[in-house]
DNA sequence: AATCAGGTTGATCTT
DNA sequence: CAAGATCAACCTGAT
């Protein structure tokens, strides 16, 4: 039969590896391309808007090339759907699988009244290199908390599967998308204005967001052969004056890019050469991204410390003047106060400096809820990703994940490896570019005539330190020791073993079961 | 069951 | 200046 299609686009921001949309094309007649803008997921701030609505632009702009068009909707997903099912006489609806929870609750809804209205559902899984929920029967039920199982249990399941190619005149030729003249006026995407974004006051976009500047991005970076073979996460830096990584991030995270792509790239640049490994090659990188995927739909409440049953449970303080002042770049840490600037203003921090000002704002210094900082993350980031930006949370504020809380970062001393002169402080405190280097990772310290030579007085035009790094930091280490005292003992297996009874062996059905998912 | 090795990316001091 | 020891001592997963 000849079916009337809707292809809903949610994350998967792409025509290449789009098994989903591939499979709309397949006996279909008309092709309805939609993007729903859901007020409930207006996550993130005008920044994460742009590249939204950019990414959102080059995508019609593909489909125009093949004689269809995106329809952009406003409104819920479970309110928008059965006006076009009837409006449109859809039959069939197609997505790519998204693993978080609000993405899965509207999909339950979606899928329903679909049903009633005798659509069929096709979904498939894009987003991620694996099945993440695979990986979790693989585990036995459970989501592998540290990195090494991770790798192990990706290796029993083989690599990833091979990206497919974007649809071509030839697969979209027996497929019309009825547009009328009205489609600019009802389907049309949206300007920044009318989603409540002044763009006037907005800086110049560094990373624009879409499909071809993702590939461009990627072929840039593909082409250092000898970089991306030798690249090791840890040795990048996170204060030069250029990205040092590939900035891939916010475009595998909308979907722009698909991870497989990346990942068999990697692969062929790899090929024949000696290249690093995971963790810290670049394909270690997409087994990270991975690994907190993983975590975030096995483990429930993620994105909390409460009712989060692998998150340490921290007495955090309430604290405004500390939170504002780091999330407004006010700690008098010229270092933190440069990489909140930079976030702020470009919607990208490495991830380095990522794991300074998060150490800072909770165990290191200020003992503030990771919970606080994730909502900061929330508003500023590009590549803001659910999954990875609680996963990280939890790594760097040692309350799951890791656990080696008594390591450290010093605001002061870490960014010194990688810029001594202090030239990225400089770029984003314009206020202290005039302090010499020995001074300007702690300006409070430099004497009065070298403040009023550099044109800067600590306490009036650059603030003072909100707090002493060396004595807090330590009394912290202390505080997360109480905690870590408090944590139920670790459970080996399952609670059936730690009560004294035997685990129940698997019956000879569920291990074919096992099996027949392996193929 | 108890023990052990390893853990993407600390800081600081010594050799 | 690179590598190693020390600081304090965590947890998970494997054996």
């Amino acid at each position: 039969m000849a079916h009337s299609c809707i292809h809903w686009f949610r994350k998967g921001l792409r025509l290449h590896d789009n098994p989903a949309l591939m499979a709309a094309l397949r006996d279909c007649k008309e092709l309805y391309p939609l993007y729903i803008l859901d007020p409930n997921y207006t996550y993130g701030g005008k920044k994460r808007i742009r590249f939204l609505m950019g990414a959102l632009k080059d995508l019609d702009c593909s489909l125009q090339k093949l004689n269809s068009r995106l329809f952009v909707v406003r409104g819920k997903p479970e309110e928008v759907f059965p006006e076009l099912f009837s409006k449109w006489n859809i039959t069939k609806l197609t997505y790519e699988y998204d693993t978080e929870p609000y993405g899965r609750s509207c999909v339950g809804k979606v899928t329903t009244l679909a049903q009633e209205h005798g659509v069929e559902v096709i979904y498939k899984i894009s987003h991620t290199l694996y099945d993440i929920d695979r990986i979790i029967e693989e585990n036995n039920g459970k989501p592998p908390l540290t990195y090494n199982r991770l790798q192990s249990l990706v290796k029993t399941l083989g690599p990833p599967k091979k990206p497919i190619p974007a649809p071509t005149m030839e697969d979209i030729k027996d497929v019309k998308t009825p547009c009328f003249e009205q489609h600019n006026k009802k389907y049309k995407i949206p300007s920044l204005e009318d989603m409540g974004v002044d763009s006037t006051s907005m800086e110049e976009e560094q990373f624009p967001g879409g499909e071809q500047e993702a590939l461009r991005r990627l072929d840039e970076h593909m082409k250092m052969t000898a970089w991306v073979c030798s690249f090791e996460k840890p040795q990048t830096s996170p204060n030069s004056l250029r990205p040092s990584t590939t900035v891939l991030s916010p475009y595998t995270t909308f979907g722009c890019l698909s991870a497989r792509t990346f990942w068999w790239r990697l692969s062929e640049v790899y090929r024949g050469k000696k290249h690093s490994d995971p963790p810290v090659s670049l394909h270690g990188q997409l087994l990270w991204r991975e690994f907190f995927y993983t975590a975030s739909v096995g483990i429930p409440n993620f994105n909390k410390m409460e009712g989060n049953p692998v998150c340490t449970q921290v007495d955090w303080d309430t604290n405004s003047d500390y939170l504002s002042a780091w999330k407004e770049a006010r700690t008098g840490f010229p270092f933190i106060d440069a990489i909140m600037t930079q976030l702020r203003m470009e919607g990208w921090i490495h991830h380095l400096a990522r794991h300074a000002v998060a150490c800072f704002l909770t165990r290191g210094d200020l003992w503030i809820s990771w919970e606080e900082g994730q909502k900061v993350f929330e508003e500023f980031l590009l590549d803001l990703d659910w999954a990875l930006n609680a996963g990280n949370w939890q790594w760097l504020s040692a309350s799951t994940f890791f656990h080696q809380y008594f390591r450290v970062y010093s605001p002061i001393a870490f960014g010194k490896k990688t810029d001594k002169n202090g030239d990225y402080i400089k770029k984003y405190l314009p206020i202290l570019k005039k302090f010499p280097p020995n001074y300007i990772y702690e300006p409070w310290k430099a004497p009065l005539s070298i403040q009023q030579a550099a044109g800067c007085i600590v306490g009036k035009d650059y603030p003072r330190p909100i707090v002493q790094h060396e004595v807090v930091s330590k009394k912290n280490i202390q505080r997360m020791k109480v905690a870590y005292a408090k944590r139920s003992p670790h459970i080996t297996d399952s609670p059936e073993k730690k009560k004294g009874t035997k685990r129940k062996a698997p019956t000879v059905v569920e291990m074919l079961m096992k099996k027949n998912r392996r193929q």
